[in-house]
DNA sequence: CCAAAAGTGTTGCTACTACACCCATGC
DNA sequence: GCATGGGTGTAGTAGCAACACTTTTGG
């Protein structure tokens, strides 16, 4: 692939990767640690003859050691100033994942960690470099949007769930406490779901159905 | 500003502007002549030391002599191979402006000119070079998304209006016909709208109230 | 008075909320 | 049996669509 318009000088390319998971009744965002940046945003510059889409994979499969996800486009930030080492333009992505399916990269790899999320804010450990937490406040913002017209939450979840769990991520990420008999009927009637019939076991109570999705 | 990452070959960056607008009951798209690519999209490649609304700012004032336009951000579209002189990654923007403010730049520009939509495909009078019929049907997508839960139609008309001319591009827009009642009530309802008291003049009966934005 | 388009009132349906209740399991 | 959480039924309400109707202008 030539390299056109190349009397000008031209800004870097990036994609930056906000991974979403929820864990323990809390959303949390992969981030790495950063040697003198503190925590940022999982990314990689686009190579040359390489699709942003591409980019996102490799980013993925090598810092989370996860070779498919659900990936969609989020935004493009391009201020001017947003990296202090130069013109690097940022499209960003999000990606949902379930917790279960991060802890062996986790394990792996001792840069990597899930930062718990305040709302719509990152709390803990500590702040992100660069513009990185007005990429993750995007980001939640999209996802609240996005969860209540779409099935986007069930990539929240394994292939197979009860409704408690599901209630659980829409009650996680929106924030708020939801009734169940609504809930439970707006699922169903959406037809995002199939029950399958067998009952979860184990609980001290009546035992849930299973679901996978539709 | 520095040049950071000069040792990969770089993508160029691009903005690339959808402006729609609603005229002769239509939806139409400002393209331009291209010599030997037909009609594209106006756009322009981002300068190093330039925030890319700077760039759209920039393309809209040069192209269409808008120094100001309703714009926001769209998607943007890495392909390797969209555009032939090499790599170029455009980020896509819309705008919306009433179809009154672009005669003067129409009368005085010979290369630009409206080009109709037919739903969301570009129709008259031919096919658009590059990419640029799918990101316009990105474009009205999300014009048709946001249409109904936001006042972007407001974008589109002057700033007083009546209500059956703001009910003639909601039709436009999404080609539908809507029931007069319902939409009254519907937009009065949300707040978008603030009624002035006075009265369209000139048709052969009853004059409808003019409004203007909340 | 008539045509045309603006604007209103009324009815019925659909969808969601709130609340009460019943069911199946472990202990 | 009791505690716990899963699951259902029902009644009230808000929003929206359909339809019929009234109002105000020009001719």
């Amino acid at each position: 692939m030539s390299e056109p318009f190349s009397r000008h000088a031209k800004p870097a390319v990036a994609v930056d990767v906000v991974l979403l998971t929820v864990a323990e009744g809390a959303l949390k965002v992969l981030v790495q640690r950063h040697t003198d940046r503190g925590l940022v945003l999982p990314g990689g510059i686009v190579r040359i003859d390489e699709p942003l889409e591409a980019a996102v994979a490799r980013v993925l499969a090598q810092k989370a050691h996860l070779p498919d996800a659900f990936v969609e486009q989020l935004y493009t930030f391009g201020a001017v100033d947003r990296d202090p080492r130069g013109r690097v333009i940022s499209v960003a992505y999000y990606a949902l994942v379930p917790a279960e399916r991060l802890a062996t990269a986790l394990a792996a790899a001792d840069d990597l960690l899930l930062a718990v999320m305040d709302g719509i804010e990152v709390r803990a450990p500590s702040r992100l470099g660069y513009d990185h937490a007005d990429i993750v406040r995007v980001a939640v913002e999209r996802l609240r949007a996005k969860i209540d017209y779409t099935a986007v939450a069930l990539e929240l979840l394994p292939a197979e769930f009860t409704l408690r769990a599901l209630q659980d991520v829409y009650e996680t990420i929106l924030g708020v406490r939801l009734a169940k008999p609504a809930f439970r009927r707006k699922m169903l009637d959406r037809g995002f779901l199939k029950p399958t019939g067998r009952l979860e076991t184990g609980g001290a109570h009546r035992p849930a159905e299973i679901y996978v999705r539709a």
